[in-house]
DNA sequence: GCCGTTTTCGGCCCGACTGTTTTCAGTCG
């Protein structure tokens, strides 16, 4: 784990109580600016700190290179630590509440000496706020409401379930008139792993009618506000869903600014400025600031800007506006690119179905072959297979593989094994079992909590096993639950090329691991990584679409990744 | 605090919504 995001935290504490105590705003706006950009930075920032680099990230200049020097050696800030006494509040939580921002935060302290959320919430409780002039929310029980979610960890949720949450934002938009096309915007649209609301772009002639409607459907369990043009409202579970009504002329840009990400856009709006333009949601206009010059479609605004199209998926401002500039993006890579899938589990080890049921269900996704990786070994939670059941499965493996052929179906069943590395970076089988099996993954299962040289001693052995073809789940991390393990990319990078192993994104919704920086990492390197479900029932083979997204945030053309292969060229590619 | 194809000073992305605001500040995305 990198410290980007430790120095990028406390970059925006500082920002929110320089805020608070000062009337510079442009000075807490450039700390917030900086914090931003280094949380979405693909390099380590202690990497580019030592090589003396800082000065050459935009937004970085002689205060704040000063500021991450100091909080990669000291892990903090004086200036913020002293700040932190000055004032005793703690305005990075009483933030994290709706409707209240630096400033709120200053008066509830001036007027009211609140400190945190618990005075605040005290406060709300003896009454104490019934004269505050100020705060957005006056009902007490909405804000204390506020309070409980600000206290709670985020409302992200797996891009997998926000998918099932817009199926129901598309069922409710679908019932309602007047409505001649609508676009779910956001980093739902970029892919992200996780989702923290959708924002629905609509576009009708009634819109003052189509907002209040939108309000009163089923699925709406509270609004927070609804004007003509804007509606925001609460979901089941807290889950916030924003509805915009965007004029047609504006369509495009309002797709592109609702999009993101913001930091994506703000590259774009300072280009325009460059080029005498001015970008809004609106359009793109010239100076004068009422000639529209584009705006109906992104491709239109991304044209007039002298750019390539850019797809949702890379606009993380991660270089994609320079690459569309210079008309060097990459073509990406598209689920229909991918022949097969190379990690998933049958009830030999822990899976719920056979091995035919698995293939049935992958051919009708239209597949070539298909890996049966079941554990192996001695992992016994997962009812690891031992050498003679290996032998077994073989077998029948071999005897559906001969039906398909005789049948004449062009579908191949790869007989593989997912193997644990163990704690004493050995694997869990012998290279006599394993060099009879045609694919072999290796992953980690244990000693999570190993340090970084330690895991890589793990890794190495397996990389420089010549049984094994590629690394599974590689940082071992589940999204919105564990960090994963302490591995060094840049080393796992080296290996993977030295030794001609696969590196994994595994596509099940709450690993997406390799993660798409990783990923994009590994990529650029030149490393080919595979793309697998490591599904444990037949439905769950329809998890490469999450796959295939990350892959594509992380810049992968086709030919990066190892199952875009046909049958034949990838025999070839396991038998080399 | 940052930054420069107008600039080393004087700007900084931009607009909707809310409150109790009679002309705008704060917050949010």
């Amino acid at each position: 784990m990198s410290k980007n995001s430790l120095v990028a935290s406390v970059l925006y504490e500082l920002a929110d109580y320089s805020e608070m105590e000062d009337d510079q705003p442009y000075r807490a706006r450039a700390y917030r600016r900086a914090a931003q950009t280094i949380s979405s930075l693909e390099e380590d920032i202690e990497d580019i700190s030592q090589k003396g680099a800082l000065r050459e990230i935009p937004g970085i200049g002689e205060g704040i290179e000063k500021k991450v020097v100091e909080i990669l050696s000291t892990g903090k800030l004086q200036t913020l630590e002293k700040m932190k006494q000055r004032n005793a509040v703690d305005v990075t939580s009483l933030t994290k509440v709706e409707g209240i921002g630096p400033k709120t935060v200053k008066a509830l302290y001036r007027e009211l000496k609140i400190r945190n959320l618990d005075d605040l919430e005290s406060a709300i409780k003896g009454g104490r706020l019934a004269d505050f002039r100020g705060l957005g929310v006056k009902d007490p029980k909405l804000l204390l409401e506020h309070i409980q979610n600000a206290k709670l960890q985020s409302n992200r949720v797996l891009l997998e379930e926000a998918e099932h949450i817009a199926d129901k934002v598309r069922a409710e938009l679908g019932k309602l008139r007047n409505i001649s096309r609508f676009e779910i915007a956001g980093s739902f649209r970029r892919k992200k792993e996780t989702v923290g609301d959708l924002d629905v772009l609509v576009e009708t002639d009634n819109p003052g009618e189509v907002v209040q409607n939108f309000t009163k459907t089923d699925e709406v369990r509270e609004v927070i506000v609804a004007g003509e043009y804007k509606a925001s409202v609460k979901f089941a579970k807290n889950f916030q869903v924003d509805l915009r009504v965007i004029p047609s002329q504006s369509w495009g840009a309002a797709l592109l600014y609702f999009t993101g990400s913001k930091a994506h856009n703000i590259e774009l709006r300072t280009r325009a400025l460059k080029m005498k333009y001015h970008l809004s949601e609106y359009g793109l206009f010239k100076e004068d600031n009422e000639t529209l010059v584009a705006g109906k479609s992104e491709e239109e605004v991304y044209k007039a800007l002298d750019m390539d199209y850019i797809e949702p998926e890379l606009r993380e401002n991660r270089g994609e506006i320079q690459a569309a500039a210079s008309h060097k993006l990459p073509k990406l890579l598209n689920l229909e690119d991918i022949l097969g899938d190379l990690q998933m589990h049958t009830i030999w080890s822990d899976g719920n179905e056979s091995v035919r049921d698995m293939a049935e269900a992958a051919r009708k996704l239209g597949y070539e072959y298909i890996a049966v990786t079941d554990h192996v070994g001695s992992l016994k939670i997962a009812n690891a297979l031992d050498a003679a059941a290996i032998k077994q499965q073989a077998k029948e493996i071999e005897k559906l593989n001969e039906e398909y052929e005789k049948q004449g179906i062009p579908f191949h069943v790869i007989h593989g094994a997912e193997v644990n590395i163990k704690a004493d970076a050995k694997l869990d089988m012998p290279d006599s079992v394993l060099k009879e099996i045609e694919l072999v993954l290796a992953s980690i299962h244990s000693g999570f909590n190993d340090d970084a040289t330690k895991i890589m001693k793990r890794f190495t052995a397996a990389f420089e096993n010549e049984n094994v073809d590629i690394i599974a789940h590689p940082s071992g991390r589940l999204i919105l639950e564990r960090s994963g393990y302490r591995f060094n990319l840049n080393e796992m990078i080296e290996k993977s090329l030295a030794t001609e192993t696969v590196l994994e994104i595994d596509a099940y919704p709450n690993r997406l691991d390799l993660n798409d920086q990783n990923a994009y990492d590994a990529i650029k390197a030149g490393c080919t990584l595979s793309i697998d479900t490591d599904s444990h029932t037949s439905s769950e083979l329809v998890y490469m679409k999450g796959g295939v997204d990350q892959a594509r945030k992380a810049w992968a053309e086709r030919r990066d990744i190892l199952n875009t292969k046909s049958y034949r060229d990838l025999v070839k590619f396991l038998e080399s």
